[in-house]
DNA sequence: AAAGTACTTTATAATGATTCTAAACAAGTG
DNA sequence: CACTTGTTTAGAATCATTATAAAGTACTTT
C-alpha cells in the first residue's frame, strides 16, 4: 500500500484505522482543509465505520510533527488543518467557516524587514478574511 | 471618568468591576496583547481584587463587538486579543508564546489579487512565526 | 507457526477554556 | 426612596482536546 512508508515515516505501524485515515486525506488531488471533527465524519462516511476519536487526534497529530500535514491559524474553537503542506496563504470565508487557499502569485512576496535578535523566521502566512 | 464613554458606546453600563478592566486595557500606552487569564491576573495584580471571570469575558467580548479590541488568530488553545485595533501585522514568537506587533511598512503593502463573487475583503493579515 | 514484546485501539474519564444560569446586588430613573 | 433594569458572581454546563488503562494487533524471535 502506498500509505504505508507515510505512517512509518511518521513512526506509526500501519493499521487499518490508520489507512482509512490516510485514504480520506490523501486519496484526492484537492487541497483538503479540516478538523478533527469533519475528518471523523468522512471517515465514517467513505469507509462505513466509526474510528475512535483519540486514534484521528493522534494519527493527525503525528503527521503534522512529521510536516504530512499543517495547523492553520484561525479564530475558531476547533482546530483547523490542512493537508497542502507548502508555504500559502488563504482566504478565511467568515459567514461559511471556510478555508480557501491562495496561490503565492495572488498575493505576491512578502519581505519581512524586521529582525529579533537570536529569532528566525519559521514561516509568514497570509490570511484575508472575507464577508458577504 | 474617561472610560464611561467607551463602556456606554459598547452597551454596558460603568461598574467598578468593569473600570477596572478598563484601567489595565486602556491606561497603558503601549498594545497590549492578551488571553483572558492574562488580564484577569493583571486585574488582580493592579486593583488587589478578583473579579469574575464571566465579567471579564462579557466585558471583553462586548469591547470586541464594538471594535476596542480585537482578536489575533493563533493556533492556540486560548484566545488572544489586541488593544491595537488598527490594521496591523504580528510576529508570533513560539518558544515564549507572545506576540509582537510589526509596523505596517516592516511588511510592505500587501496586493491580494484573487476575487471570490459575493465576497469582500474585511481584513488581511501577516503572521510571522519565530523560532530560536 | 507459536510465543513474546511492543505498539495500538477504544471506551471512558479528566482537563481546561469558554459559556450559561440564576440568585444576590448595583445602577439608573423619577 | 421605590422601581426597573442591568450586573456580578459562584457554580454548573458545554465542548474540544488529552490522558488512562484494558483488550487487541503488529512485528520479531524462536
Ligand atoms: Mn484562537
Ligand atoms: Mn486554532
Ligand atoms: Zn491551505
Ligand atoms: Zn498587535
Amino acid at each position: 500500500m502506498k500509505y504505508i512508508e507515510k505512517l512509518r515515516n511518521s513512526g506509526l505501524r500501519p493499521t487499518k484505522q490508520r489507512l482509512q485515515i490516510c485514504e480520506v486525506l490523501f486519496d484526492v488531488d484537492e487541497t483538503f482543509h479540516f478538523t478533527i471533527y469533519d475528518l471523523a465524519k468522512k471517515i465514517k462516511k467513505k469507509h462505513n465505520n466509526k474510528i475512535s476519536l483519540a486514534t484521528v487526534y493522534n494519527t493527525v497529530h503525528a503527521f503534522e510533527k512529521k510536516g504530512y500535514l499543517k495547523q492553520i491559524p484561525i479564530n475558531s474553537n476547533q482546530t483547523y488543518f490542512d493537508t497542502n503542506v507548502s508555504d500559502h496563504h488563504h482566504f478565511y470565508d467568515l459567514s461559511e467557516e471556510k478555508l480557501i487557499d491562495l496561490k503565492n502569485s495572488d498575493v505576491g512576496p512578502i519581505n519581512i524587514k524586521k529582525k529579533i535578535d537570536g529569532k528566525k523566521i519559521k514561516s509568514v502566512e497570509v490570511l484575508v478574511k472575507l464577508e458577504d
